[in-house]
DNA sequence: CAGATGCAAACTGTTGACAGTTAACTCTTT
DNA sequence: AAAGAGTTAACTGTCAACAGTTTGCATCTG
């Protein structure tokens, strides 16, 4: 028994009004998400269906529904994947992101209210004392929340959907998370002009400035990206010239159980 | 044996290797958008299951998935109907939309072909014919042709995922459709200005362009809702005092077989 | 000893059945 | 005759089982 399946259960019993097909949905996107599956493994439908005392056809319900929302990828007669976003496609993600996040500074700019202000400006402060400390740990569940409250402010629920689903596919992304840990200062310092443009009421200067913000973060991780890649090229061409000059460490693993027992009785 | 049937029987034997689901979902989709539903309607699952000679599961599979795209919604323990958008609602996805299409122009601007520009240029031609000729029917596939090029040839997959996205849910919207009919020349017009900033290869200008574009369907869409408010208010007040203002035509319809026969043998 | 072949377990795709819920229709009661 | 309780068909939600496919493992073959 897992530590996973003993929290599902108590939500499982809490919330049984609603569906609990919902339910599945929500607790696997947790796992994905918090990066307990990891991109490219394969899921096994029975040992969800165990674990969340139920039949396949519920998981498999779930599991449609987070295809389509993109954090999965099926194979024919293979099962499905926790999909694998490419640098490439992290790229495009980003563009998309920051004309939504500008969209949503934009409205916000032209709507927010006294104490939606102060608790940004609260949030701001807290992550200036992160940065102080050095702290990316905490500074990153801070800087989430300031984001979402933009964006869950903005009053623009269709934006706030489109925003939270780019957000999860960037988890999947392996070289987003190393991005990640670098220039909290100059983040920080960009979500000051945020907050001048919102206070100002400006909706043009705050567009402007909600999409640079991403797209410096886009910035930050490409040049991540481009210099990862340098170093790994470097290293694999000095280990050894004849192997092939990316690594693709075996695609297609299975970490669930094996299919056949190590030694049949 | 409906025509839709037909249909979808040859494109489901062309198919057998795609994942039958998928068809599923696509064929319903086309139902959805076409207008072949309808909005608020319910969806019976078996009806389903035997038009497309499969079982109920398959079927529950595809629903789960066209909802999560936002196309469906699900009520427990009653079935899952076809979504109505508010006019509010589409308020909030024509704003998406924009800078969506705004982000498609200026990515397009920057690495549009000869060949795509003139393809594109060739559209708008038939589409200033079909304005003279005042035919809005010969008018929109050539507009939505206009449209889906200009996001697809962007080269954002994600961008063209959300964006297509978006355009199926606004066929939900009841006032959706009247606003297409008018101001053919206008639409035509600001077409022209999208041309003239891709073909310039000036990103900025074709982001304001094509976000602008969005924002005056927008307008357009907004002027005739509000006086289709004004004059069914004026109708409702005029015709009776005493009925509630707006009126609601029995909400929650089934469409679908009569739960009991009207006169049982 | 490398590569082809066969086998069997593990899984997915699909089905048909059953239980529980909803809601239309009917019959009673005031 | 309107209102309310009861009845029952039609559906949804869930499950358990079957069929077909994939794939790791062992065995044969050149």
């Amino acid at each position: 028994m897992s530590k996973l399946q003993a929290a599902s259960q108590t939500s499982l019993d809490i919330m049984r009004t609603q569906s609990l097909v919902s339910l599945i949905a929500h607790e696997i996107e947790g796992t994905i998400v918090r990066g307990d599956i990891g991109p490219g493994e394969r899921i096994n439908e029975f040992q969800l269906a165990l674990r969340f005392q139920t039949s396949r056809g519920p998981i498999r319900e779930a599991l449609r529904g987070l295809q389509q929302a993109g954090l999965l990828e099926a194979r024919r007669n293979r099962g499905v994947f926790v999909r694998e976003i490419a640098d490439a496609e992290a790229l495009d993600i980003y563009e998309v992101r920051a004309v939504l996040f500008g969209l949503a500074g934009q409205l916000l700019a032209k709507r927010i209210t006294k104490s939606e202000l102060s608790a940004l400006t609260q949030l701001h402060r807290q992550m200036g004392k992160s940065v102080r400390a050095n702290d990316p740990v905490q500074y990153f569940p801070i800087n989430l929340a300031f984001h979402t409250m933009i964006v869950s402010c903005c009053g623009n629920a269709t934006l706030q959907t489109q925003y939270s689903e780019l957000v999860k596919k960037l988890h999947l992304c392996r070289s987003q998370s190393l991005s990640q840990s670098g220039n909290l200062k100059t983040s920080n310092d960009e979500h000051a002009a945020l907050l001048e443009a919102l206070a100002a009421g400006d909706p043009e200067r705050a567009f402007r400035a909600h999409a640079a913000h991403v797209l410096n973060a886009k910035a930050r991780f490409c040049a991540l990206v481009e210099a990862h890649r340098r170093s790994s090229e470097t290293v694999s061409s000095a280990e050894q010239q004849g192997s092939p000059s990316r690594a693709k460490p075996s695609r297609d693993h299975r970490p669930s159980l094996p299919l056949r027992r190590s030694r049949p009785l």
